[in-house]
DNA sequence: ACTAGCACTCCGGACTTGTGAGTGCTAACA
DNA sequence: TGTTAGCACTCACAAGTCCGGAGTGCTAGT
């Protein structure tokens, strides 16, 4: 009962502070909020949650404001979910139906969760290292050069280029392709490097150097870029912040210039399928100390995998943003399934 | 005599903003330029130029302040190309070798345009229409969806899903490949739309569905996709500015987000080699009213050119600017040329 | 357990003042 | 004729002062 109220008062208190930008008092939250009673009695509620660490004051004599521990246990325990509204859907099914391509999809899923949210968002790619091997070419480019071109089934498009020391031959090449193209055709990446173990021992040893080039090529595709791309939008709406709060743009900004940085800030989802928020201080990166980050996973039927997800300040809707995050991610997984 | 005089004035402005980013007075001029006249002077001056339009005054009693005309005025007949710091030489060489890709030089060269101006950098990729084709590849995906995979000379890989009607058949999908690759191997985009208009002709009916939408989409890929990528980098360098100036950075993050207003940013630069600078208003796009965009064209030996460069405030370092955009431009379209 | 009242704190806006940088003008000077 | 010195004038900006109001914590009363 007491302690319903007290929870009560936080929710309020996150709620103006989300909507106002200020510091919100006692008086103000009755008028409000029909919380039953008094200021006074708010304010009682008021120093009990200041004791447990849930809000603070800026300076005496000024409103309370959440702390991130507030926040917390705010989407925790005390935030629905705001449906999206038939305009959000409407825009996200919009969206939805012009894809033609795995870029096209990725760009325009940063933009919708842009809009939607305004505030910054990132998509990361399906993730290699849970894809299967569609197809894989070898193009010869020059006599000592060729490009290597793996397909993945979520559509993904992977090319590398390879130097060869010695030259190569037609023949050679058509050979070493076939047989390539039957070992690896619709295995899971994960399982490549062992499917390679055996692989030059089929050859001659003339081929060995192109055959282990190439192998080699392969294995580094599959295995060390595990580095992702994310793609990222919205990073004008950090302006909308820009002088009105500690959260001063210039290291945000500079922290998404960094691929690194923004998979450290996608990473570590959770495990199941929610929606994930980490909250000020919670991030794992220096300079976003006043920010937080709403990411979900989005799967592709099992196969792949990756995060989207926004960023913006402690103060942000959390409902709105997650619920947006959610669904965004469900409309994702669905598309690149359709594929 | 006088007139050299007024524009060793005007230079002297510029510089002084330039690097102290205050309304310059004529009493600081004549002392940190060893110009040998006394203050009273310099205001007569002043107050000529002023008359002309190339500097202004915030308000009464204030210091002078270029003008957009100013500025032109001092890159087109006072600049000096300032010679880039040996450490700048030694970072462009270091970033030269180690780059393996396309995707990878695009994005090594925007961070280190970046870099070493402190300003937003942009680099366009190759164009397409100025290329050749290297190759062109076929690859079913399933019996109704292949793949297309375009290479360029300048290294730019394309690809695009095909979705037939009917079922394609192994051998027809052969024939296409080899005769297509025949047809266009080599040759430039521009020259394709023709060498297609006859292509279709060589096959039999039944198989005229097939080729038509490889035709079809082979056209579109070199024709409509004129739209090109940039690449943008550096924009935490924006929040240096922040509040300081009327450069308010939101409509500036906003135009940066928008591919078409790159283009339009780096596009129609000059004819000839040389850098091109847009001042202020000089600029093509809403909302860049207070920034100059200095830009260069890089080529690739004559077969794909495209334009990079770099954008800040009107009161940007031109002289450096330019000399690293200049030289930027130079390795970047010798690397190119290298692969 | 809640509320009313009260004394206290202290931020922030408004207002004032003073200072200094900068200007334009005029008159003297080479 | 171009340059300089001197002078009165303007005005942004910083510092100082003041005051109101919002907000608090505490205590006593319901």
């Amino acid at each position: 009962m007491l302690e319903d109220r007290r929870l009560a008062v936080l929710r309020a208190i996150v709620e103006d502070y989300v909507s106002t930008h200020e510091p919100v008092g006692s008086k103000a939250l009755v008028e409000r909020h029909h919380l039953g009673v008094s200021p006074a009695t708010i304010r009682n509620d008021m120093a009990a949650l200041e004791d447990e660490g849930y809000i603070a004051q800026p300076h005496t004599s000024a409103g309370r404001v959440p702390t991130d521990r507030g926040y917390r246990l705010f989407v925790d325990r005390l935030s629905g979910v705001k449906p999206l509204s038939s305009p959000e859907r409407r825009a996200i099914s919009e969206f939805l139906d012009s894809s033609v391509d795995l870029d096209d999809v990725m760009v325009r899923t940063v933009r919708l969760l842009a809009q939607i949210t305004k505030q910054v968002a990132l998509v990361q790619y399906p993730s290699l290292s849970r894809s299967n091997v569609r197809h894989i070419e070898l193009i010869a480019l020059s006599t000592t050069r060729l490009i290597m071109v793996l397909i993945t089934d979520s559509g993904r498009v992977e090319q590398r280029t390879i130097e060869c020391l010695g030259p190569i031959t037609e023949v050679a090449l058509g050979d070493v392709r076939a047989r390539l193209l039957v070992a690896v055709s619709g295995q899971p990446f994960s399982s490549i490097p062992e499917i390679l173990s055996a692989f030059s021992g089929q050859f001659p040893a003339e081929m060995q150097p192109l055959v282990t080039i190439i192998q080699a090529t392969l294995l580094e595709a599959v295995t060390e870029r595990i580095d992702e791309r994310v793609v990222l939008g919205g990073t004008a709406h950090l302006a909308r912040y820009g002088e009105a709060f500690p959260l001063s743009i210039q290291p945000v900004l500079e922290a998404l210039e960094e691929q690194v940085v923004l998979l450290r800030l996608l990473g570590e989802a959770s495990t199941n399928n929610m929606v994930t928020v980490r909250i000020g201080h919670e991030n794992p990166v220096e300079g976003m100390e006043s920010t937080s980050v709403v990411t979900a996973r989005y799967g592709i039927a099992n196969s792949a995998a990756a995060s989207l997800g926004v960023i913006g300040p402690t103060h942000m809707d959390y409902a709105g943003n997650i619920a947006a995050v959610q669904a965004v991610a469900q409309y994702v997984g669905r598309i690149l399934d359709e594929q």
